[in-house]
DNA sequence: ACTATTTCGACAACCATGTTGTCCATTGTA
DNA sequence: TACAATGGACAACATGGTTGTCGAAATAGT
């Protein structure tokens, strides 16, 4: 009969494990010549994609507000990696999208969370990692950036 | 050949998986009658214990500033979960512990977890479970409560 | 015993990030 | 043409973390 561990212990570990996979990547960027970005950053990166797209349609994406959406964009414009750009077919819209140094940025994450992932499969196993993928993907949301975490740890 | 998935969908899916698991224990513990606490209020109680602790105490199992844990503490105390306490033989600590309705809290909060963890394992295999348990036992940080995470989030 | 250092708790100032509410310009629709 | 919906900006507010400072109390050192 192998005592299995307090219900607690799991959500701690993928908070964890979230934890030490951004930490590795941001050290990472900062060795890159990323440095300054916040954890949630990258992820906004991605969200907006190398399309760009506008503060409101970024909000509902990752489940924020648009003001918190505009904020963030407002933070990632002053460090440099986006450019707020017009759409001269509705006025209203303002696009967001990837300067050269927030794409180059968004290209090296991409490499080093691969390159992590692969320090991952070498320690676990190919087999375990991509069972522990698949089972993490059967118990959670399908859309992978409604994260709302920001917002939704802190309160508010 | 089976294409891997990309390196950034690990770390968003630990963080997924944490938040399922975080929002399905909030939303029981209100039904139970603990409405109104935050995420993190739980693991800080957990992190507090039966025994009590002091905010600088707290602070460092944390891993934040005692401010930032004395500000906490002062939140769970309005809400009824902590009370403060002298310690006769140190003029300078303040002791903080469960009330009874934060004990209350806790013991709930533990049995909801077991039950939420049942919930994976019927899902997954128990011995899917416990395979993804140990694969993140391996690969993150013994302290299970150095979580940062507050602070870390959001930059500060 | 007296002093110097450390520790605890509190307060203040500041920053980041979220929320809601309001308002205006623009677009699309009845 | 009038009206609703949308996008963006601004303000006010709350939370939570940080650093810095300070006084009180405990501890170490001479």
């Amino acid at each position: 009969m192998s005592s299995e561990p307090p219900g607690f212990e799991l959500p701690l570990r993928l908070l964890l494990g979230f934890r030490v996979l951004i930490d590795d990547l941001h050290a990472e960027l900062a060795r890159q010549g990323h440095a300054g970005l916040r954890p949630m950053h990258g992820f906004v990166l991605q969200a907006i994609g190398p399309h760009g797209t506008t503060a409101a349609e970024l909000g509902r994406r990752l489940g924020i507000s648009k003001q918190a959406a505009g904020k963030t964009v407002d933070a990632l414009e002053r460090l440099g990696y986006l450019a707020r750009g017009s759409d001269p077919r509705d006025a209203r819209r303002k696009v967001v999208r990837l300067t050269p140094r927030g794409a180059d940025c968004l290209e090296r994450s991409a490499r080093i969370f691969d390159d992590l992932r692969g320090r991952w499969a070498d320690a676990l196993g190919a087999e375990r990692l991509t069972a522990l993928e698949e089972d993490l993907r059967r118990m959670t949301p399908s859309n992978l950036f409604q994260l709302d975490v920001p917002g939704w740890f802190g309160g508010g």
